[in-house]
DNA sequence: GGCAACCTGACAGCAAGCTGACAATCAGGG
DNA sequence: CCCTGATTGTCAGCTTGCTGTCAGGTTGCC
């Protein structure tokens, strides 16, 4: 079980880690929203706490754009005053479960476990799309069930692939994830990762729509 | 690691067996009460996964019966109905987890092995990962069964691989996780404390997946 | 056919990681 | 308070293997 704790205040960001500890899960935290969405995009989580509260990005924005990308982990979200509106504000951008502060943490770890186990028990791990998983926890390439062996970045790019698989992925986007847009780089370096993951994975892995990009071929 | 199984219906009986047995436990059951109690007081279990609704004697009464004689197994507690109230009873009757029925088995499996892992004083906490075994009571480590000296900064870094033996660890949470990252390290200090623990436990304890992080091998 | 997008094998540069040596630091004892 | 040994961070030089670039090829589209 595997959590997120987003809170900038450090008495309670301690409290909740040791309350979520104690209650199984592993725990990882941040106090600072930039930070949170990253993580929540790019990790996978069998759940969220998330206070609104927070510095640089709030914390609602940071829900709205994991959801637009798709993201489906349980969030639990917590609020200093549990006004109507902000309940309502909370639950529209894609809370699973709202708790107004104060709170006591034996109800946030007994409403924490009825979101997992409504969830199934864990998020998705294990990410699939055609003969491809990813194991997301273990950094863990698969073809149909056969491990392979991939670098970082090779992985990187597996599972931006996976996260947008609905969609061809157009090389501007991957070569501006994969590296800094700062930070530019050919337009072959990119050509070259896909060629080298294909050779590793085998045909009918990664397709490509000329013209509009890459994407993970479908069952 | 032995654990006790307690649970009257036939077919979660069963099912119980199964799970804990491929997760590695030697398992025992029974589905009595009277039984339980008596098992549990006379044996040493390393996990005992205890159903409340029994025949001959409550699930509940066995349980304070147990910590009433000073057994500090960790006990995790399975019920029909979860109510708040019957999870507070639970606990403080000394349950050291609550599982509400119906729950999918690889969650029972996670929450037990968490019990078992942060039984810590407690039952015996010996953790294993391939050759490696850690003792967090007195703080030791073992090569296949022989006693290796190690200092208070590499077990703290082998315990951490340890906690998340499921995954590569990368150096950045590694570093954060032993020094604070406030108080900022060279990347290479925890190369040399890597390169050390691999001089003192020898070849194929400590992998590395280049990019990834460190892991211990065969978990 | 010609152009542009894309592919691929080879290769060199480079960064991640390893290791031995040494110095700074810490703990404990006199 | 200093001495001593153990612990641990830093440095320098090394190995390894990832990865960007290049050159040349292939494919699809107009």
């Amino acid at each position: 079980m595997r959590a997120l704790a987003v809170e900038d205040d450090p008495r309670i960001a301690a409290d909740l880690q040791a309350a979520l500890t104690a209650a199984g899960f592993r725990v990882e935290m941040t106090g600072d929203g930039e930070d949170a969405w990253f993580l929540g995009d790019t990790e996978d989580y069998d759940l969220v706490v998330l206070d609104l509260g927070l510095p640089s990005l709030d914390g609602l924005a940071v829900l709205k754009r994991w959801r637009a990308n798709g993201r489906t982990m349980p969030v639990l979200v917590l609020t200093a005053r549990g006004t109507w509106q902000e309940r309502v504000e909370g639950i529209e951008a894609g809370a699973d479960d709202y708790l107004p502060k104060p709170f006591r943490m034996e109800e946030l770890i007994a409403r924490a476990r009825a979101l997992v186990r409504r969830a199934g028990g864990h998020a998705a791990a294990l990410q699939e799309a055609g003969e491809l998983s990813l194991d997301t926890n273990r950094m863990g390439v698969a073809i149909r069930g056969v491990p392979v062996q991939v670098t970082a970045l090779e992985y990187r790019l597996l599972a931006y692939l996976m996260q947008h698989r609905d969609r061809p992925v157009p090389p501007t986007e991957l070569l501006e994830h994969l590296y800094g847009d700062d930070d530019a780089r050919e337009a072959n370096a990119l050509e070259a990762v896909i060629a080298r993951l294909r050779r590793k994975l085998g045909p009918g892995v990664i397709g490509t729509r000329r013209g509009f990009g890459y994407f993970l071929e479908a069952a």
